[in-house]
Order: structure tokens, then C-alpha cells, then sequence
DNA sequence: ACCTGAACACCGTTCAAGT
DNA sequence: ACCTGAACACCGTTCAAGT
């Protein structure tokens, strides 16, 4: 009996990239970097793991592609008419928040020097940058800053495996850490120690935001010494 | 014939923590990240893949330990006499120093969210933050920034895998890139092509310092700001 | 053209057996 | 206490064979 058949009888649809793909981003989603395996995938996908490399070259490849949907679909989209600093502010988050809901991204962004994913990010921050009336030989530098300091933060959110959905989870982590900062060594970790009480009520997003509003001072400031 | 005596019959000193991540670094450093494996690892050592869990819990523990190790060796050692800016500065410089000579640590230090080599650099760039002036609740903010952005230029370092030593290597690899930016879809990419050209002559470490620079006047804008 | 699934060449890790 | 190395349970990837 022909594949085809046998799959209409299912009611399934045939294999293709775009199908393999949507269905690795949800593996990835759930059960984490881990657990997308192509055995898993091949079930998952009612075929044999051979299938899967027509029409993806491997691995490599797979996690590219599933990066570059969930990324294109968060770079784009920002307020038309909000400022420089309120559309910078806005793609971030943005950014921010497709981390924290696939945390696979994180570290996956990283991993893709030239590749289409962070150049997506990179073109987006770098036309507001240019909004910002960045002149044109500094424009690279700023660019690059917040998108090393995006990639930063995404990789911590990816290493921390934000997993633990609940609030309740959340605040005990932090405690947690915490707890463990407040008993290092006083002389070897004197100002983490000094820091540690105020990881309680910690919010990441307003973090992650405030260290947006750092670099965007620092974009302002070197722009306006250098017009004086 | 008992194994000590056919160690010193080879005149080997006997495993160890200390000679296993030795050995482990010295792998990662040389055929990089993919090329530690266990067995590996043992003939190097002359002993069985077994022999290395007597010491070391697993590959994640060994990992973190080289990088501990490399790290430990950079963050300290500051000139007593320099600035508080000079300082972060030649820190954060070391490191990027450390994560080119060791590419690996580029993405192992972002995968110990809480972990010792982290902390030990969150406690440096802290300090150095405290000696700036910054006012107590916007310290975190502050190291986290730097700390962040270093870590994400780390993983970008680690992702291009500096393994093109010479420096001919260097400007072809950029010339590439540059030529594949250029070739970009000019509404997609408009900025993208627009610095493409700024490329061919970068420089990773003024770059890198450049970013910093950004940062230490985005802080202290900030500090100015709030006491005024 | 597209799919199947056994087979290959690897992994990290375990563990009974040795010394 | 420390080491050995075969064995286990996995990987990603290939490929002859099918439809």
C-alpha cells in the first residue's frame, strides 16, 4: 500500500520541513533541548528517523529553522508611532519574553553567529539605534552592545531552564539562591553577600528592562559628548 | 602487579581531580568542546574511562571545574593604583582575553547560572561597580549589565569558534561576512548593509571595549542623574 | 520522489571484577 | 581505596530497500 494512502487513511498530512519543524518547536517547548531527538521526532511524526533527512540536513539545521520561526514571528510588529527608546524598550521585551517562553532559543541564538536569527535582531536594533540619531561610525557598537546584553540575558534564561512554571516555585528559587549568596565567604564575595537580600524580590522582566535603559543611557550620553 | 606500581613503573603520578580537569582543559583547549569525551580523556590519562568517575562526579562537574579553573586564574590580579573605570575595564578585558585563549568557557560560564565561575566575576564587576559610585539599589542592575554583556560576547566567541588562528584567516572570515551582509535584501537588511562595510576593518577586542565603554556611561548617566 | 527502519559509529555512564 | 574495561542505554546519521 502506498505511503500516501496509508496516510490519508490517517488522515495525516504528508511529511514536509515546515511540518518537521512545527512539531520539533513544540518537543522543544515541552520537554526541553534534551529531549528533541529524532526517534522522538520520527514518532511524533508517525515515521522512521531516515524520513526526517529529506527534507532537513540534521540536526544543526533543525534547531536553525526552529529558531528562525519563533524569532522572525517576535522581531517584527513594534508600535508605529512610539520614540526610539519606547521601540527599543518594546523589541527587547519582546525578545525577552520568547526567550522565557522557549528557552531553547537562548541558547540557540547564540549559536548562530551570522546566521538569520540574530540578524534579524541585530537589523532591528540597529534601525532604532539609528532613530535614536546614533552617528553613522557608532551605530555598530550600540547594536551590538544590546544584542550581546540580549544574548547574555537569554542565555542565563535558558541555563536557569525557567521550567519551573509556578510563582510559588519561582520565589522558593530565589530564596534559595538567596540564602546561598548570604553564606559565602565575607571577605572572598563581600559584595554579593551585599546584594543577596535584594534577590527576594527580584523581577527579572523589570531587570532585564533596567539593563535595556542602562545601555540606552550610555548610547544617549556618548552621543550627546560627542555633539558638545 | 598492583596499579601504583605500574604508574611508577611509567613514571606517571597517580589520578586525581586536579590532573583529570588538567588533562580535560587542555582537550577542550586543543580539539575543542566536542572533541572531550570520556574515552578520550582516559587514553590521555592512560587508564580506563571508569577510572575518572572515581574522581569526578560526571562530564557536567568536569566542565564546570576547568572552567572554574580558567576563570579563578583571570578575574583576579587588578592593578591596585588603577580607576574604578580602569579597572572594570582591564576586567572585563581579561576575561575576554581568557574566553579567546579558551573559546569553551564562552559557553560554560553561561550555562552556571548560580554556579561558582559566575559569581566570582558578578563579585568583581560588583565591586568595581561599588567603587564607581554607584548608590546601593542600583548596584545589582549595574554588574548585571556588564556581567550580561560579557557573557553574551563569550558566547558569540565561543559560537565562531576563533579556531582560525592566523591572522589572514581572520580578515577572510570578515571579508565573507561582510560580502554576505552587502548581498542582503536592501529593505530587509537596510542597516545591516549599511555597517557591512565598517566590518572589513573590526577589531573583536576594541569592539568588545567599546561596549563596555557604553555601559560604564549608561551607569554613569544614571548615577549623575540621580543625585542631581 | 519520498519513506522505512535496521545498522553504524559513536556517546556518557555503570558496575562487577580486580589490585 | 582506587582502578579496569566490558557492557548498557542511548545518541545522530546513513543507506539499501521499498512504494
Amino acid at each position: 500500500m502506498a505511503t500516501r494512502a496509508r496516510r490519508a487513511e490517517r488522515r495525516e498530512e504528508p511529511l514536509s520541513r515546515e511540518r518537521i519543524v512545527e512539531a520539533a518547536i513544540g518537543i522543544l517547548d515541552t520537554v526541553g533541548e534534551a529531549g528533541l531527538t529524532f526517534r522522538v521526532l520520527a514518532e511524533r511524526l508517525a515515521t522512521g528517523p531516515g524520513a526526517i533527512y529529506w527534507h532537513v540536513s540534521g540536526k544543526d539545521e533543525l534547531l536553525g529553522a526552529a529558531t528562525e520561526v519563533v524569532v522572525a514571528g517576535t522581531v517584527l510588529g513594534g508600535d508605529a508611532g512610539a520614540s526610539p527608546q519606547e521601540a527599543t524598550r518594546a523589541l527587547a521585551l519582546r525578545l525577552f519574553d520568547a526567550i522565557d517562553a522557549h528557552p531553547w532559543i537562548g541558547t540557540q541564538l547564540a549559536r548562530s553567529p551570522g546566521q538569520s536569527p540574530m540578524l534579524q535582531v541585530f537589523e532591528q536594533l540597529g534601525r532604532q539605534v539609528q532613530a535614536l540619531g546614533v552617528p553613522r561610525p557608532a551605530r555598530f557598537t550600540a547594536a551590538s552592545a544590546l544584542l550581546n546584553y540580549i544574548l547574555g540575558v537569554g542565555g542565563q534564561n535558558a541555563a536557569n531552564a525557567h521550567g519551573q512554571e509556578s510563582e510559588k516555585n519561582r520565589t522558593e528559587f530565589l530564596d534559595t539562591v538567596a540564602a546561598t549568596w548570604a553564606s559565602l565567604d565575607p571577605e572572598e564575595y563581600a559584595f554579593t553577600r551585599d546584594v543577596a537580600e535584594q534577590l527576594r524580590d527580584h523581577d527579572d522582566r523589570a531587570e532585564f528592562l533596567a539593563g535595556i535603559d542602562l545601555i540606552l543611557a550610555g548610547i544617549a550620553a556618548s552621543r550627546d559628548e560627542r555633539r558638545s
